[in-house]
DNA sequence: ACCTGAACACCGTTCAAGT
DNA sequence: ACCTGAACACCGTTCAAGT
């Protein structure tokens, strides 16, 4: 009867980050996450489903503080600089944190509502842009197009794809300007 | 004394490539692997270093062969066509082979050097179209733009962040027009 | 020379038993 | 109500033993 709980939900929850974002998702096993609240892994499924349920409250964290984030940095920006801004942050994640970029993108598809809630107010300061940017009728194609190419260049670069070139920063942003400029007129 | 093999190393590239086309690259385990080429588990260990490097064999075979298959099909194409025929290509594989697509760029970090070659003959048709698009200086930029929204559109489409709407295809290629506009021009 | 069974360390997960 | 040890099925990998 006495039950003396020795951890929480959101302990479990902040420990699984820091384990993550050093070992990343892979680093993550139950025996490893359990120990470091001080408790033994089966005790965690008193809390949640299992590895996947974790990890996903893990992604949702990570992407409710990134949406707050670019809200707050493109506050009132004229709509390029806020495009700029948000593919510098996302540039500054994967260098600073980049088990934890992995992790935002990797494996459990969205299923859940909540999760697909969270991953769109993350993109609606870029959709915003590109409606100022482009026109409504095509600001979704546009934000679509900007998120690709944000996310597939980071992720190529990670994966060393383009070398460990000194130019690849530049390359970046030439691209996003490439983007911008062709979003705001495109080919006839 | 005898030693009668029961198999070969290509017979089992072959079936690890098909298991991953139907199960991904989580469903390729040793036993798994071993079993649809008559074998045990530990005799992959007298062919193959470990699983590692029998994902990376089959990597590389898929790899080659999209490169000769993107080689053969823009062949004296002019530029702009041949960006689109290169973006169409991964995009059908995506939609055809999508565990082979992911399978692709998952995992397994490029060290190799014969990794690395292979990869850039795949990303040269890219290149020499950017070439001509945007100009011998931009070439090398314009090209990893290219790559990187193709890739990131198409991982992004397949883990579901686009939703499954049905004008995604008209994004994708909206995006890359506007792309291919971009760097043609680009901005001043 | 290639194959095998047995074993090892390590996973995620379940469950009966403790308090 | 929460925690635990023991157990289960399943991994990749090693190795001594077969032919």
């Amino acid at each position: 009867m006495p039950a003396i709980a020795k951890t929480s939900e959101s302990d479990v929850i902040d420990a699984a980050r820091s384990i993550i974002a050093d070992c990343g998702i892979d680093g993550i096993t139950l025996h490893a996450l359990a120990d470091s609240v001080g408790i033994k892994a089966p005790s965690l499924y008193k809390r949640f489903a299992g590895r996947e349920e974790i990890i996903r409250r893990v992604q949702l964290t990570e992407f409710t503080d990134l949406a707050r984030n670019i809200a707050a940095e493109t506050l009132d920006l004229p709509p390029q600089d806020a495009v700029r801004t948000i593919a510098r942050i996302y540039w500054n994640l994967s260098l600073e944190r980049p088990r934890i970029y992995e992790a935002l993108f990797s494996g459990a598809s969205i299923t859940e509502p909540e999760d697909l809630a969270v991953r769109t107010s993350a993109m609606l300061p870029i959709f915003d842009a590109c409606r100022a940017l482009a026109g409504a009728g095509v600001a979704l194609g546009a934000a679509r197009t900007v998120t690709a190419y944000i996310h597939g260049f980071i992720t190529m670069n990670m994966a060393g794809v383009f070398q460990q070139s000194p130019g690849i920063e530049g390359s970046y942003y030439f691209g996003l300007n490439a983007i911008i400029k062709g979003i705001a007129s495109p080919a006839e």
